[in-house]
DNA sequence: TATCAACACGAAACCGATTTCGTATCGGTG
DNA sequence: CACCGATACGAAATCGGTTTCGTGTTGATA
């Protein structure tokens, strides 16, 4: 096993000083030409790579973003993630994901072991605790000790810092409208319990556009799902008691599930019902019939949160001007809704 | 802006040493009661973390798991990502992402970005590309420097190290021996184009399940779909003009992608035609009917794969016993088979 | 009272790089 | 020949810790 090498190897191999050999392995000037030549022809021989580490204790400078998601297995995290990635491997920036499990305490002990040197900032989503307990002392003291900070999606105004949303009342507004238009009258929407961060937003969107075309806010049309959804009974009850002609959804499982349920009560896709759902996963895409989505376009999210992080991390200079960064979501129409 | 303190602005603050500061925080017997106290009160109060980047330097420890896999946006890999996160973290590691988007030269580029210290150890699963173009040189330099290498899922027999695999060949074997049980004659199986990786592996079981079963070998029976599954026609045509009572897929996008073709084709499932599906995955739980799929365990898959990684990391003596876990499939029963 | 171990702490090396500054050597110039 | 500037390189500080070893002080013992 060959071990790596390193400039006081090579030095020692050639007979001159350490500095030597890291001036001529980065081609100054100041080393003489045939030095220099010898120098550089050992280390590619025995492919010496300069040790990370040491050049981020030097530099103060790790080149690893730090990004806390709250769950993995899901798409809309993982596609940003995607466009995070890729954009910070462009600039030579590697990631390091840590999952806080939508849990508060994951959350502060992930964010901690990376804000000790670990990473140049962070890029984060909040998780469903954090945002109920609405405690953000450990994003505070992040960005307190000069740790830039891009938050995205779920995002709060109590911490100052970088963000990138999308417009998630507005797209509602607009899935709503879109139904409205193609002459639907009781339109329900199914969202989570406590209108938990952005499906608030989606379901102002939601309640607007009820109310800019004068259709009657009818409170028993809400349906509020928990997160772990397993048992249908609350669903099945909703469609057995109330009439409506369709349904908003906050995310593609409701959507899906939703259409499973209609579909099992003899109601037709999309003449009897029409669906449309945030989130344009590979669900919406597949499922039968497909549906009618809002794109929440991850990739760009995730990369202009990169874009975002990576400026503040280069400007050495303490930056105090802080932007936020609207994404404006589209929706992709498929066979769940008549157009 | 409260910049990290270290151990020299302690020691400069109350009129000590480094050396004793640093010991007085490992609460080292060395160093007298009241010392102690004042250095260690001074450093919660300013609230001191070591910083890590320095203690990787000296201890030539990251506590950092590089993870190289092909795509994120997939649920097996996202699966098997929490598994090694949710381990890796118990044991205080942190887990460095990179996608090699089924490039190898991606591959190649993230892997020495690594290499150079930032981590201690490997998990990966090999890109499609690495896997056709059969060059494995960069894995095996990584070994050779003595970094400790775990492949999970798609593997190669030509490096030496640790790997975690599913049956494939068996589970693959199980889910036809399954179709056969409940009657069914004509199986088709819907596989990637060049039996690519583990492919070839459920290809294998496909056939000796047949073959054990003295079902006739049709080749014709066979469709070989691209990755980007964009275009129906392939599969409509198949559809068309062979006649099959059951089809195993290799992956459950594939298998929901003929449902949808056989349904709208009139064909009833489970009646006229039964699916099994390869990774059980939310589209397998929430697609309509429901798809009964070969479970790979992504999340034990993950957490043994960290554990066998973790384990060589932190055993210092250099191993060259290396193991191959296989993890047993099994295959859930939903609507989309008799039973 | 001289000796010695125990105690409490500091100096310095080290991990692997970068970078500033100092200096020996050389050729050219007056 | 004395002086000077350019050339080519080395010594040492630095990043922020850990750890080994050395040492001054103290109290106990012979």
């Amino acid at each position: 096993m060959k071990r790596k090498i390193t400039l006081k190897d090579i030095a020692r191999e050639l007979d001159v000083s350490i500095s030597t050999v890291s001036k001529a392995l980065k081609n100054s000037e100041e080393i003489g030409r045939d030095t220099k030549e010898r120098i550089q022809a050992f280390a590619k021989l025995y492919n010496y790579k300069p040790n990370n580490i040491a050049i981020s204790l030097k530099n103060k400078r790790t080149k690893n973003i730090g990004v806390i998601i709250p769950d993995i297995v899901h798409h809309f995290f993982t596609t940003v993630f995607r466009g995070i990635e890729k954009y910070a491997n462009e600039k030579g920036y590697n990631v390091i994901v840590c999952v806080s499990d939508e849990s508060f305490d994951k959350e502060v002990i992930n964010m901690e072991m990376l804000a000790n040197g670990s990473i140049d900032g962070f890029i984060m989503a909040l998780s469903a605790e954090t945002q109920k307990r609405n405690d953000f002392n450990h994003l505070k003291e992040v960005t307190e000790q000069g740790i830039p900070l891009v938050l995205f999606d779920r995002v709060t105004d109590e911490v100052v810092c970088d963000k990138v949303i999308i417009n998630d009342e507005q797209a509602a507004y607009d899935a709503v409208k879109k139904l409205i238009d193609s002459g639907r009258k009781r339109i329900a929407l199914f969202t989570t319990e406590n209108y938990l961060g952005v499906s608030s937003k989606r379901a102002d969107g939601y309640f607007s556009a009820l109310k800019a075309h004068k259709i009657e806010i009818d409170e028993n049309l809400v349906l509020q799902l928990p997160f772990q959804f397993e048992n249908e009974d609350k669903s099945e009850a909703f469609f057995k008691s109330r009439s409506f002609d369709a349904v908003l959804c906050v995310n593609e499982i409701f959507a899906v599930r939703a259409m499973r349920m209609a579909q099992s009560m003899g109601k037709r896709i999309p003449q009897d019902l029409s669906i449309i759902g945030f989130t344009d996963g590979i669900l919406s895409k597949l499922s039968s019939p497909s549906l009618t989505a809002v794109a929440q376009h991850g990739i760009r999210m995730g990369e202009i949160a990169a874009k975002m992080l990576i400026e503040k991390v280069e400007s050495d200079r303490e930056q105090e001007n802080f932007r936020t960064e609207i994404i404006q979501a589209t929706i992709i129409e498929r066979e769940s809704t008549i157009h």
